[in-house]
DNA sequence: CCAAAAGTGTTGTGATTACACCCATGT
DNA sequence: ACATGGGTGTAATCACAACACTTTTGG
């Protein structure tokens, strides 16, 4: 009754919600489709799951490919399967999202992309189903980060707090009073005061800090509980 | 260059990680497999995806003719993509956990199945990489269900505080002050108190309540944050 | 009357908020 | 000197854990 042979077979591909924080803003990183169809549209980066890979591998894989960089912080977030969100032939797509410091991307940038940033709110019509892929991401974003450490993974090597409360701000759109937003984030102890200081945005200056990687890594899943008011999860942004 | 044509097309299926409770303890539904390859070795409930459907479809559809019943809590958990997971052939399968009201199961249940309700930590070897898909079901229902009542899903339409107590307590193998999980409970307003107890568990005997479902739809969302150490979401079980 | 579980009251503690205040420094 | 953002101090409030206490009722 259920034998293999008879069933059907499809295609397979994962997409990637690869996001930014230039310092102001959190950002979605979009690439010019390439082929048919909907050539020239813009859609997230994505790509077929090879034969000898896993749809792990093969968003790595692509991410690898668009941006030069290893290790980059990813996560499945959804698999989508309507029958008809692809309208060539049926596709299922693996969402993943990755977290990126938008720095070390320019440096590294695969140029034959043509990827664009935009803003988060901001972003232009998306092929297929992408938009919601992007909705579910923002949302498990905003859903983790309220527990765990993971929006660091955004920031450059060294960063102030005020740093991080932006990047906080802007991902709950909600602000957060200075004091107690650096008593938080210094009560985990997963940060490490460096000796210089970041002049840009003050006359004082702000101290930068590191994240320590050991209790980094050792600590992630402890919670932070950072929102207060839990509607922010949903309606932000 | 990424033409649709050139790519491979594999099979793509849905497992269902089936959580009950029976008063005392959380309860996980297998199947002895009726078909090759691992014929009579225990499994997940599952089946392949058809042409014209979704995996939510194929998992609602598998759900319904296993147990009689609509409407079940699923979700989607994870997708497992490894080249080599299943053995005949490569079969993507993404990973739905229900949680459903045991008692209603026993009414419905199609016998065809053979199924079997296993206690969460005492049940045998699973085929494949089902022991994986358990697993991460088991620790993303923790995760939720610190912070949303879904737990309700799990239980007859009325049930006692202590019961819900229990509950609570398997799922994260610890005790909760009586006093504080009862006003904790009620201070979500999601319960209706009913008129009649149940005198099964004690002399004095405990009230029956109901889930106020229009409550419980508008604030689902909400938080409840039950947890008290955020380690038993990791250790627990 | 007693045991046993349901349910209520109460108190101390620790976290969190709100906001005042001080600090460092480029102009 | 002063404006500006960084950073610290602190009192009031709140949420919650802990546990003592009251209630109910079958035996």
């Amino acid at each position: 009754m259920k034998r293999y042979s008879q069933q059907t077979r499809l295609l397979f591909a994962v997409d990637c919600i690869i996001f930014g924080f230039d310092g102001l803003e959190l950002k979605l990183l979009l690439i010019q489709r390439g082929f048919e169809p909907c050539k020239g549209q813009w859609s997230l980066v994505g790509g077929f799951v090879q034969e000898n890979e896993s749809a792990e591998d093969a968003a790595g894989r692509v991410l690898k490919n668009l941006s030069g960089l290893d290790g980059i912080y990813m996560e499945q977030i959804h698999t989508f399967s309507s029958p008809l969100r692809d309208t060539v032939e049926r596709t299922v797509s693996v969402a993943y999202s990755a977290l990126i410091d938008i720095q070390k991307y320019k440096q590294q940038l695969n140029e034959d992309f043509q990827a664009v940033w935009f803003p988060i709110n901001h972003h232009p019509d998306l092929i297929f189903d992408h938009k919601a892929m992007v909705d579910m991401a923002k949302e498990k974003l905003r859903y983790k980060a309220a527990l765990h450490p993971l929006l660091l993974e955004l920031l450059p090597g060294k960063f102030t707090i005020p740093q991080l409360q932006q990047l906080y701000e802007c991902v709950y759109n909600i602000t957060f009073d200075k004091g107690n937003f650096s008593r938080k984030i210094l009560s985990t102890k997963l940060l490490v005061k460096l000796t210089d200081k970041d002049k840009l945005s003050s006359r004082k200056g702000a101290f930068y800090y590191k994240v320590d990687k050991k209790k980094y890594n050792a600590n992630f899943h402890a919670f932070l509980n950072f929102v207060p008011d839990p509607h922010v999860l949903l309606n932000a942004g």
